[in-house]
Order: C-alpha cells, then structure tokens, then sequence
DNA sequence: TTGTATGCGTTATCAC
DNA sequence: GTGATAACGCATACAA
C-alpha cells in the first residue's frame, strides 16, 4: 500500500471565488452606471461613453462575467420557427433515427421558442426533393436542417439561403464550399478505411473482398465512393495490395438479370472471397445472398442498425455494422441551429460523430441509448 | 424513379396545438383562482379547498401543462453542493476522464446553482478512501457522486447517507441492494463477452486465449471476475469450449518473479495461444512484452484510452480496446444529481453507457469528443 | 448619452 | 383557503 495515500480536497476554478455569480447588476455598481449602460455595451448597441465603454469591458473581463442563459431565454420569449428538410422514412427506414433525433431535440428546446416543420422528400426522387424545397421556400424561416442528399439540387437553394440570411445546418451528406452554419455527419472514407481493418483482422491469409455498392445510384452519390476509396487505401497505405484483391461490384435489380444471378457471377469469377463490404445499409440483401448459399466463410461487414440488418447482426450473418449515430445527427444538427438562434453560442462549424463498431455483443447499448 | 414521390408535411405533435405554451397563469384564469392556488394544488402544498384542487389538476391535465423549468431556475436560486468521492487520477491516469466529464458538467450546471466538491483518494488504499468519505461527511452535501471501488470500505457509507436522505449516485462499479439514486457504468460482464467475440472473429483456428489480470488485487474487485466470466462464457454460449482454451493468468509485480518472467512462463507452457484479454487498463504491459518477444500472431484486446494503450493501439499491438465512456459517466452522474435536485426530473435508476469498440481506425472520434 | 421601469414564468411570502 | 405581489437576471422601450 503506497505511504501518503495522495488525499487530496480539490475544488474546481469555478467554486474558488466564493460560489458568488457575477451579474450585470454587479458590473454596473463597480462601474458606476446603471444596468441600461452596461447592456448596450455588452450587445454593442452603441449611444454610450468611449470612455464608460472600456470601463465596463474591463470590469466584465475582470469579474469573468457569463449571461444567464436561462434569464435570456426566459426573457426572449420569441418563437423560432425551423425547417427540417430530410427524406421521408417511409421510403427507407435508415431515415426514421434522424427524424427521431430531431423530435428529441424539438420536445427539449420547445421550452424556449423551438418549433420544427418537417419537410419529408422521397429520397429516390431529386423532384420531390426541389419540391419540398419550394414548399419549405413558402414560408420566412429562421433555420434550415438540412440532409442534401441530393448534390445538385441542393446548390441552388444554399446560394438562396446564403441570400436570405437563413442560417442552415447539413447532416449526412457533406457538400462543401457553401458555409453552412455547421456541418453534421458521417465521414464516409474513414469509414470504408475501418471497415477495411475490420475485414482485414478477420482474414490473414491472401484472399478477395469485395466492395458492393447495392440499389444504389453510385453516380449521384459521392459518399459512396468515397468509402470505396477508404477502403481500398487501407491496403494501400499497410502495403498489402499484393496479398488482398479488392473487386468493386454494382448490384441493382430491375435489370437483366436478378440480384442472385449478378452475385453468382460474382462468386463464381472471384472463388476466394472472404469478405465483403456494402457501402450502405443494404447488408441484409448480401446476407441473405451468402446465407442461402452457405458461404460460411463470408465476414461481411455493412453499415446501419436497421431492423433488416439486426436480424442478420444477430445470427453473425454480419459481422459488424458501422454506425454513425443517425439519431444523433438530428438530434445534434437542431440542438446546433438552437445554439445559434437561442442561445448565441458558436459551435464548432464540423462535427464528426464517432464511427461506432456494432456487432452482436454491444448492439443492445446502441438501440437502447436514448441518445 | 417511383410515382408520386410521397412528399410528405409534417407538423410534429407539440406545433400541432397553435404554439402556444400554456402557463400556470392560463391555468388559473381557466379555474377562476389565482396563480397561487394553482401553484398550491400543482406542488401539494395543501391549504387549498379540494373542489378547487380537482378542478385545477383536471384543467392542467387537459391543457397538459409543463412547467417552464427555465423559470423554475431562475427563481430557485439555491447554491447545491455536490460531492464527488473519485479516485485521484495521479494515482491511474483511467480517472483523468471521469473527472474531465464531471467538471464539464459542473461547467454546464452552475448556471442552474451546482457546485461540486471533489474529494480525490488514492484507488490502491482502502484507507485514503475512507479517510476522504469522512472529510466528506464534515460538510452537509445535497448529493454525493461516487466510484465506490472499495466494495466492504463503501458500505457502511451507503446506509449513512440512506439514514440522512442525501441522494447519492453510483459510478464505473455497481454495488447492488443500496438503492443509489442512479447507477452508471459498465457493464462488466457483457464487455468480457464482447473481448471474446473480438478474439473470436479474428482466429478461425483452434488455439489458446489468455485472461490476464494485470498488477491488480482480484479478489477485492468484483468487476474483473464479471469480465473474465464473460470472456468464458462466450465460448460456451457458442459451444466452442472444444476449440478454445481459455487461460487464467493473474500478474503481479514486486514478487519474486519479474512480469517478463511469470509471462514467458505463461507462453511456454501454452505455445498455442493467439489471444490475450486484458481486463483492466494495463495492456499495454502486455502490448510491451509482445512486441520485445515479436509475437506477432498473438491479438490483443484490453480496455480504456489512456496514452500508454494508445501508443499501442497506432501501432496495432494492441488490435482493440473497449470504452465505455468514462468521461460520460462522470457527466452524467452530475446531470443525474441535478436532474434530481434542481429539475426534480426523475431518471433511469441504471445507465449502461454504449460499450465502444476502438481501433486505431476509429479513435480519433472518441478521443476528441467533446462528451 | 444615460437611467428607469416593465415583463418573461415560477415560486414564496404575506396579508386578508 | 385564497389572492396579491415581489423577486430571480436579463432585455428593452421609453423617459430624461
């Protein structure tokens, strides 16, 4: 047992100074002008002293002055008015967390003036996007959450907000170049490169995988290449592209020819496959390909906890699922436009949400979380 | 493309009712009494005819009034004085997050009145423990925060505060049957469970794991037993106890063998091991010995990022560490203690925080997130 | 230029 | 039992 035992009583900047918070009233005694003086300085409003001016900065850098937030927000007790422009969950389930996190994020800030309109688009459906735009476009909003899914649809309307002064945030999809407020999301090539290590540690010996891109239009999304190219640089930068073949395949069915018919195809050309990679959360489609015909020796590794893929998570069908908190990223892109328009605060212009592991033994804490 | 494109507007349920926030003003004047009485009836604070009562908690039932808590705040301007009994992170860097998360916390909370007081002991002395929770006890707290690693010493504590109604809340270590306010943490068991499906899933072949207890007293920590029965139980749950043999090793330095040579022991008389478990934060003593042996066939899974696992992690000695989010967890034992004593909001009594899978691939998100 | 008064929603005190 | 009313800290309209 160490000698000493190091006990130590630690109280933490903020309690140092006799617990006594500092309010405007206190600057403005210290400065001997009245509490009108003191505000017009602090919100740069003008119609004051040079002179008083510096005083009264000085003194609130000295007495480390902090607004209380809850007596600002109780006294602005304006309506803030928010469009969520976000695909329609209907049409594809991985949407439906984001809509959640959003619908937290409303019932938490409806305190203070928060109102979210939800503007649903199909996401296979550039029109219904630009639709929901114009109907979003109707109405004089104060910010914009915004999931661009489509790359050049979206331009316009960015320039427009710009234009308009409309604060925006973008989630899910990143679109550089246009200054949104704050940018939310998934770094797809760091995820390809992970899934890349996860394949990797599971297979030592020489072998194939497979990136498959899957009812997807790899054209028009870029994220989507984007973890290709994470994937492929993973063996490229461990020097292994001698030891593991990576094949790129694009399944689509409504062609000539079935989903099985491409993936026997595929199979039959590459015979040492031992790992595959969906670059979005259509893992379920390979895994039923794989266990139907009992490729056992198959890793797969997708993204998304969506219940098609739960199923397959669960009898090890899929090894891992990458997750990027898609409840978060709602939730996070709201509670952002709040910081601005309630609270005044800056944020940090770029939020990567961590790229989560789920498999079968830690998945219940991530569906679970209640955040 | 489809047909219709399913545009969809929504107005989420809380916009739904014209946007107005109900307040107890509203309440009373639909009541014909005064904002007194409403508030009288809404806190049972008795003094108020029972006619009166029905009738006003039926109309706030209807109008499904909240409270406005930023009000709430503001008018309760009551200091808390928040206890925090944690380790002291000089002693095991492991505790630098938990402190980091509770002092952000308190940062976020002190608006709203919390203070928090942290009483740091020594993690190796049962001694430094108690002699912190009796300073602690000279001070009349409204919560206590606390990692109650000395399971017997924490005890006689727990009836304590239970007898003198302070809310105490539990992290990083469950002790059952005290009925804490909240427990937050780990989950030990299911973390061993998951180290082995990690282990598992990168070695098809027959072989040895290790379990390795490292520089710790096991028997007086009940959560390092969890983890290793985890680990076990994994290969039974799988029926695969035939294939893998899972190994026990307790290390310890200061005896009369060196930590190199009670583990070149280990690796003599088990040639076929390809896995070792870690299960506390020491793996990169493992990760050490490893790489000045070069064997490099042998995974290594431990837990916690703190700096000496990193350096390994980068370097892929060490292939995974488990996290579970401990600067999270001496966060949110504050928020829960306020939540408690100034939102007076009732919270989950246990909170297991996601258990993390971390790769070098991946941890740059859990290392530079700001919770 | 500067100061004063009022109100945000809730709680608590006090007089009736 | 009940109803005014002051106070919390901040913002702002308006008076000086």
């Amino acid at each position: 047992m160490p000698v000493g035992g190091g006990a130590k009583y630690k109280l933490t900047k903020e309690t140092q100074k006799l617990n006594k918070v500092i309010r405007i009233k206190d600057i403005a005694e210290k400065a001997n002008v009245s509490t009108g003086t003191v505000d017009r300085v602090l919100h740069n409003r003008g119609r004051v002293a040079e002179d008083v001016r510096q005083r009264v900065l000085q003194i609130a850098e000295e007495l480390n002055y902090k607004p209380n937030i809850l007596a600002r927000a109780l006294v602005n007790n304006k309506i803030y008015q928010v469009a969520a422009l976000i695909p329609d969950p209907a049409f594809d389930s991985y949407w439906k967390a984001p809509q959640e996190g959003i619908e937290k994020a409303e019932e938490e800030l409806q305190q203070y003036g928060m109102r979210v309109t939800q503007f649903c688009f199909d996401p296979f459906s550039a029109e219904s996007f630009v639709k929901e735009a114009e109907k979003l476009a109707a109405k004089p909003f104060d910010g914009i959450l915004v999931a661009p899914v489509f790359y050049r649809q979206s331009l316009a309307h960015f320039s427009k907000w710009k234009r308009q002064g409309i604060p925006f945030v973008l989630f899910n999809t990143h679109i550089p170049n246009y200054e949104p407020l704050m940018y939310i999301g998934q770094d797809s090539y760091q995820s390809g490169f992970l899934a890349a290590k996860l394949l990797h540690y599971g297979n030592k010996e020489k072998a194939s995988f497979v990136v498959a891109h899957i009812e997807e239009d790899v054209a028009n999304s870029s994220h989507l290449i984007s973890k290709e190219q994470g994937f492929v640089d993973y063996f490229v930068t461990q020097e292994l592209e001698s030891k593991y073949n990576v094949v790129q395949i694009d399944v689509q069915s409504g062609g000539k020819q079935t989903i099985t018919q491409q993936l026997d195809k595929l199979f039959k050309d590459t015979p040492d496959i031992r790992g595959v990679f969906v670059t979005n959360s259509k893992a379920h489609i390979m895994a039923d390909y794989l266990a139907q015909k009992k490729l056992q020796q198959v890793h797969l590794v997708g993204y998304d906890l969506i219940e098609e893929n739960l199923v397959h998570l669960n009898t090890n069908r899929i090894n891992f699922l990458i997750n990027q908190n898609p409840k978060g990223q709602g939730y996070w892109g709201i509670q952002g436009l709040a910081d601005h328009l309630i609270f005044k605060k800056k944020n940090n212009p770029i939020k990567y949400l961590p790229l989560d592991i789920i498999t079968k033994e830690n998945l219940h804490y991530y569906i679970e979380a209640d955040q």
